[in-house]
DNA sequence: GAGTACGAAATCGTATACGATAACTATGAC
DNA sequence: GTCATAGTTATCGTATACGATTTCGTACTC
C-alpha cells in the first residue's frame, strides 16, 4: 500500500523476504540459505540474517540453530493456535475502532463487500483474499491502540503464508463471511454496545476456524 | 526460573540484557550502546545487535537508525496500550486455562495470594510484584494456546520495566487486587462458563488502568 | 553575545573472513 | 544387503574491519 522508502539494507531484505512469502513465491517447508538470499538482493548477509530473524519473532519463518530458516507450514495446530488468537484480537480491534468508524467507512467497507460477493460468482479466491483483507482494514485503520493493531497485523501475515486458507480448507464459507460482514456493519452503525460488536467480530473469525475443524475431523485435511 | 543452557552468544547477549532491564540495572531512557554492552559480556558487537533488535520487537527498548538504542521509557500513552492489550489477552488466557486449572494449582495460588496479603502489611512492594507474577503464572501455565502464552508474557516484560508500577502510581489499589485474585479463583473452582471468567480477569487488569487514569486525571501524575 | 559553520569524535551499518556445527556421501565391515 | 563410520561439503555463528551517519564541541562571524 504505502510505499515505505528503503531505509537500511536489513529493512530493504526484511521487506523483500516478507514480500516473497506472503505472494507465495516462498511457499512453506521453503529452505532459506542466507547467502543466496544475500545474494539475491546484493547484500551481505548479516543484513539478511536480521531480517530473517525479524520474520522468526512475527512466526513467518521457522529458524533452527546451525541448521537454518524455513518458511513456516500448514500446521493445523498451528493453524487453530493464530486463528483463535486472531479471533479474539480481532473482536477487541473491532470493538475498539467501532465508534471511530464514520459513515464515509460504512459505505467503503460496502463496496468492498460488494466486489467480495461478485468474486464468490466468478469464483475469484485471490481476490477474495486481498478484498477481504481491504474491508477488515477499513474496520481496523482507526484503532486506537496501536499494540493491538500490530497483532492484527502480524496474525494476518502469519495466515498469508497459508493463501487463500478459508477457499482451500473450507468452500462454503466464504459466502456466510460476507453476509457476517454486512450484519458487522449494521451493528456498527447502529452504534451498538461494545460487547455486542465484540463479541460478532470475534465469532465471525472463529466460525472460520470451527468450519475448518468440523471438515479435518471429517477426516478430509488429516489426509494432507 | 528454568536455567536455560547457554545457546548462542546472541542468546545469552539477548538474556543478559533483558535481564537487566527487567531488574531495573538499566532504568527506562538508558543508553544501550552496542560496543560498550559487547565489551561487558565479552562478546563482539554483531550478537548484540542482534539480542538488541530482538528486544526492539517485545517493545523492551527503542532503537533508532544511526543513533541507538535506549530503554523504553514509562510514556503514560504507552502504559495505556500496553495494559489495555494485556487486559485482552489476560482474559482470554484465563478463560482458556481455567478448564484445566485443578486443585492443586488452586491451592498453590491461594498460598501465594495470602503471601501477597502479608506483603501489604509489612510494606514490601517488590515482593508483592514479584508474587502478583507468580499467581497469574500459576493461572496461566496450564493455556493451551501458545501463542497467547507468549502474548502475556511479552505484556509483562514490558510492564516490569516499570517496577513495582501498581504501588508506584496508585496506592491502595493492590488491597483490591488481592481481593479479586481470590474472587477469581472461586470464578474457577466453581467451573463458571468462559466468558464470566473473561470477563473478570479481563476487568482486573483494568480496574488497575482505570485507576491510574483516574490519579492521572487528577493531576498528580502529569508532574512526572 | 547569539547564531552559524566547520571539524572531530562517537556510534551505527554492513562487508568480509574464518571457525564451528550439522547434513550428506561414500566406503568398509558384518 | 544393511548398518556403522569417517570424510567432505554446505551452511550457520561470530569476530574484525571499515565506511556512513549523526552528534557534539569549537571557532568564527555578525
Amino acid at each position: 500500500m504505502t510505499e515505505t522508502a528503503v531505509g537500511s539494507k536489513s529493512e530493504q531484505a526484511y521487506a523483500a523476504v516478507k514480500a516473497r512469502i506472503v505472494e507465495g513465491t516462498y511457499t512453506p517447508g521453503y529452505r532459506l540459505v542466507l547467502a543466496k538470499i544475500a545474494e539475491d538482493l546484493g547484500v551481505s548477509v548479516v543484513p539478511v540474517r536480521e531480517a530473517i530473524r525479524r520474520l522468526e519473532a512475527e512466526g513467518l519463518v521457522k529458524f533452527e540453530r546451525n541448521v537454518g530458516a524455513t518458511v513456516s507450514g500448514i500446521d493445523p495446530t498451528e493453524y487453530l493456535y493464530t486463528m483463535q488468537t486472531l479471533s479474539i484480537i480481532e473482536g477487541a480491534a473491532t470493538a475498539l475502532s467501532a465508534p471511530l468508524i464514520g459513515a464515509v467507512d460504512i459505505a467503503r467497507a460496502r463496496a468492498v463487500n460488494a466486489e467480495m460477493r461478485d468474486c464468490l460468482e466468478h469464483f475469484d479466491p485471490v481476490r477474495f483474499t486481498a478484498l477481504n483483507q481491504d474491508f477488515h482494514s477499513v474496520l481496523f485503520e482507526h484503532c486506537p491502540n496501536p499494540h493491538i493493531l500490530d497483532l492484527v497485523h502480524r496474525g494476518w501475515n502469519r495466515l498469508a503464508s497459508i493463501r487463500a486458507s478459508t477457499f482451500r480448507f473450507v468452500p462454503g464459507r466464504a459466502q456466510e463471511s460476507v453476509k457476517e460482514h454486512e450484519a458487522l456493519l449494521q451493528l456498527i452503525e447502529s452504534n451498538a454496545d461494545a460487547d455486542t460488536i465484540e463479541q460478532a467480530a470475534r465469532r465471525h473469525r472463529s466460525a472460520t476456524l470451527d468450519a475448518y475443524l468440523a471438515q479435518s475431523n471429517a477426516g478430509s485435511v488429516s489426509a494432507h
